[in-house]
RNA sequence: UGGGGUGUCGCCAAGUGGUAAGGCAACGGGUUUUGAUCCCGUCAUUCGCAGGUUCGAGUCCUGCCACCCCAGCCA
C-alpha cells in the first residue's frame, strides 16, 4: 500500500473536510510543550502529527512554549526541545513563541471576565478550595467570595498583580458552576500567585495564568485552527470553549484529542523519567536507554525511523500499548536501506592462517552496501593473523551451526575460505588461538573442489584495525508495563540493560567515523558513534538495535 | 458509585448498513559471500457480551461488562 492509499486518520479527515468546506482557509497547528523536561517518544507522536499535518496541507505549525509555571521550568529545556524538533526534521513557522508573550493580553482578558461578572478573586486557601470543590460524586459549594462586586475584584486582582498578597493567599477564579458534574467547570482557578523568577519574563509578573486560562486564548491569538492534544484534556474542552465564547478573542480554535503513544517496556511519565535521571539509574536525559529523543538519537536511532514509527502507530482515540517491536522494525528498516556496512569483531578470537606469508598484507575490497552502488566500497587489509568472534568458532557442533568448526571450512566475509585445523588453549582450557588453512584460490569465487562452505563469518585484520569499545543496550525495564499503576517501576529496572565491551576490533575504515554516522556491523546490528564517550584514540560505538536473529531462536530452542 | 472516554487477530489499525484492508509479531518455504535484506505463503466464519431492528449489522437500537481519564493555586 503506498502512502496516498493509506487511510486518513480521524484528525486528518477533519482537517481535510474543514478545508474543503471552507471552514478554514489555512491549517494552523501548534506544538505546545512546557519546558520542564526533555522531549520523549510520546512527544514525537504529537510533533509528527502537528508538523506533519501542516506540511501536508500547506499550513503552518507553531512552536509555542507553554510556560505558565516558572517554578517548574528552565531555559535548559527550551533549548533542548528546539534541538530535538529540528533533529526530527521539522521546522516551525516564524519565531519560537511563548505563552508568556501573551501575558499582557491574558491579563486583560482576565480583567474582561471580572468586568463581566465572570471571575472573582477568591481568598480560600488551596485546602479550603479543595473542600469546597466537592468530590467526583458530590457537587461543590460556592466560595464565600464568589459574589464580590466587579470593582472589588478588579482592585484585588490588581493588588495580586502588584505583589500585595503572598503565594496561596488568594487566586482568581472563573465563575461558572460549582455543581457541574465536570470538575473543571467548578469555578476553576485561572490566575495564581507565584513569586518565582520566570525564564522569559524575569520578575515582571508574580501572577501567572493557569494552563486552562492560557491555552485556548493563546491558540486564538495565534490563529491556530486545530488545537490537538491528548485524551486526558478531553474534560477540559468545555472550559476551553467556555473561555473562547466569553472572551473577545480574535479567532475560534477547536480542540481535538487523540490517544497518547504508550510503548511497552518503557515509562514516559516525565516524573518517572526525571527520577531515573535524578537518582542515577541512568546517566542522564540522553542516556541511550532513555525513551527521550536525545537518548534515542545518541543510541543511534534515526529521525526518519522515529517519524515512520509514529506514522505506523497511527492516530486514534483508542487506548492501548504499542509494541516496541514496531519501533525496532522502523529502525532496522531505515538503517538497512541507508547504513553503510562494516565489520567489527565484538569478542575477538585470534586466527592464524598458517599457510599465509608472514610478511604479507593484501587489500581486499568490500561493497559499502549489498544493494547500493552509491555507497563507496571499503578497502580491507588482510594478513596472516585476523580476529573472528568467539561465538563463531566451536570445536564441534551439529549441522545447524553454520560457522567455523574444527576440521571444517567457513567463508570469511569478503575474503577467503578457511579451514580450522588446530586449537590452542591456555592452562584453564580457554581457547586462545585457532590455526587455520587459508584457501588462497577462493577470493571472490568458490573452492575448485565444489565444496561451498555454508557459513560466512565476519573478521578483522589483527594488525591493522581500530581498537574500540562497544556498548550494547537492552530494554531498561524487564516488565512490559512498568508505568502501570501499583507497580514500583524502579524495582523493574533491567540490571543488564547496558553491556560494555572494551576490547573490540573494528575494520580500519571505521577510524574516521564520527558522531551522527550510522553503520551496520555485518551479522551484528546497527551502530553509531557515541557522542559522549567516543574519542579519536578509542572510538565508542553504541548498538542501536541488533539484526533480526533467527539463529538465536534456533540456538535457544 | 458523578462526569467524560475506549473496546475489530498477540500488538497497532482500516472499516461511516452490503457480507472483516494493511503493518508489526509469529510460523512455513525460496534467493543470498550478512543465520540480515529481499521474495512467496499461512495467520479473525468474526468485530467486549447479550438481546433487538433489517433481506442483510463490526457498522443502527436497548441493556450489560471491562478498561482509561478527572476531585493541582501542574501541564
Amino acid at each position: 500500500m503506498t502512502d496516498n492509499q493509506k487511510p486518513l486518520h480521524f484528525i486528518e479527515q477533519l482537517v481535510k473536510s474543514d478545508l474543503e468546506a471552507g471552514k478554514i482557509n489555512q491549517l494552523v497547528t501548534r506544538f505546545p510543550p512546557e519546558p520542564n523536561g526533555y522531549l520523549h517518544i510520546g512527544h514525537a507522536k504529537s510533533i509528527c502529527l502537528n508538523f506533519g499535518l501542516a506540511e501536508k496541507y500547506q499550513g503552518k505549525c507553531h512552536l509555542r512554549f507553554d510556560d505558565t509555571n516558572p517554578a517548574k521550568e528552565d531555559q535548559e529545556f527550551v533549548e533542548s526541545i528546539q534541538e530535538d524538533i529540528r533533529w526530527l526534521g521539522f521546522k516551525w513557522d516564524g519565531d519560537v513563541r511563548y505563552t508568556s508573550n501573551y501575558f499582557d493580553q491574558l491579563y486583560n482578558w482576565a480583567v474582561e471576565l471580572i468586568n463581566n461578572g465572570l471571575a472573582y478573586v477568591c481568598d480560600l486557601s488551596a485546602e479550603e478550595a479543595r473542600e469546597y470543590r466537592g468530590t467526583l460524586t458530590e457537587p461543590g459549594k460556592n466560595s464565600p467570595y464568589r459574589d464580590r462586586a466587579p470593582e472589588e475584584n478588579l482592585a484585588l486582582f490588581e493588588k495580586m498583580r502588584d505583589g500585595g498578597f503572598e503565594e496561596g493567599q488568594c487566586s482568581l477564579r472563573a465563575k461558572i458552576d460549582m455543581s457541574s458534574p465536570n470538575i473543571n467547570l467548578r469555578d476553576p482557578i485561572i490566575y495564581r500567585i507565584k513569586k518565582a523568577s520566570h525564564h522569559q519574563t524575569g520578575d515582571k509578573w508574580c501572577i501567572y495564568p493557569s494552563y486552562d486560562f492560557a491555552h485556548g486564548q493563546s491558540d486564538a491569538i495565534e490563529g491556530v485552527t486545530h488545537s490537538l492534544c491528548t485524551l486526558e484534556f478531553e474534560d477540559h474542552r468545555p472550559l476551553y470553549d467556555w473561555l473562547i465564547q466569553h472572551l473577545s478573542v480574535p479567532s475560534e480554535p477547536h480542540q481535538t484529542e487523540f490517544s497518547r503513544l504508550n510503548p511497552n517496556y518503557t515509562v514516559t511519565s516525565k516524573r518517572k523519567l526525571k527520577q531515573l535521571v535524578d537518582e542515577n539509574h541512568v546517566e542522564g536525559w540522553d542516556d541511550p536507554r532513555m525513551p527521550t529523543i536525545s537518548g534515542m538519537r545518541r543510541r543511534g536511532y534515526t529521525a526518519a525511523s522515529i517519524r515512520n514509527f509514529c506514522d505506523a502507530a497511527g492516530v486514534t482515540r483508542s487506548l492501548g500499548i504499542t509494541d516496541v517491536s514496531m519501533l525496532e522494525h522502523a529502525i532496522r528498516d531505515d538503517l538497512d536501506k541507508n547504513a553503510p556496512r562494516a565489520m567489527c569483531v565484538l569478542n575477538p578470537l585470534k586466527i592464524i592462517l598458517t599457510n599465509y606469508p608472514e610478511d604479507r598484507t593484501e587489500t581486499v575490497t568490500a561493497p559499502g552496501h549489498p544493494n547500493r552502488d552509491d555507497l563507496p566500497a571499503r578497502a580491507l587489509p588482510f594478513s596472516r593473523e585476523i580476529f573472528i568472534d568467539k561465538d563463531d568458532f566451536r570445536e564441534s557442533a551439529n549441522k545447524k551451526y553454520k560457522r567455523l568448526v574444527l576440521g571444517k571450512s567457513v567463508r570469511l566475509r569478503n575474503a577467503y575460505v578457511i579451514t580450522a585445523e588446530d586449537v590452542l588453549k591456555d592452562e584453564s582450557g580457554n581457547i586462545i588461538e585457532v590455526h587455520c588453512r587459508c584457501d588462497l584460490d577462493t577470493l571472490g569465487k568458490n573452492p575448485e573442489d565444489g565444496t561451498k562452505p555454508k557459513g560466512v563469518i565476519h573478521w578483522v585484520d589483527a594488525k591493522e584495525n581500530v581498537n574500540c569499545e562497544v556498548r550494547l543496550y537492552d530494554r531498561l525495564f524487564v516488565d512490559e508495563a512498568p508505568d502501570a499503576g501499583g507497580k514500583n517501576f524502579l524495582e523493574l529496572l533491567n540490571p543488564d540493560s547496558l553491556t560494555i565491551l572494551e576490547n573490540c576490533k573494528a575494520e580500519k575504515s571505521l577510524s574516521t567515523a564520527s558522531v551522527g554516522d550510522h553503520f551496520q556491523f555485518e551479522r551484528e546490528g546497527y551502530f553509531t558513534i557515541d557522542s559522549k564517550y567516543s574519542t579519536n584514540e578509542k572510538p565508542v560505538f553504541n548498538r542501536a538495535i541488533g539484526l533480526r536473529d533467527t539463529w538465536a531462536k534456533i540456538a535457544d530452542s
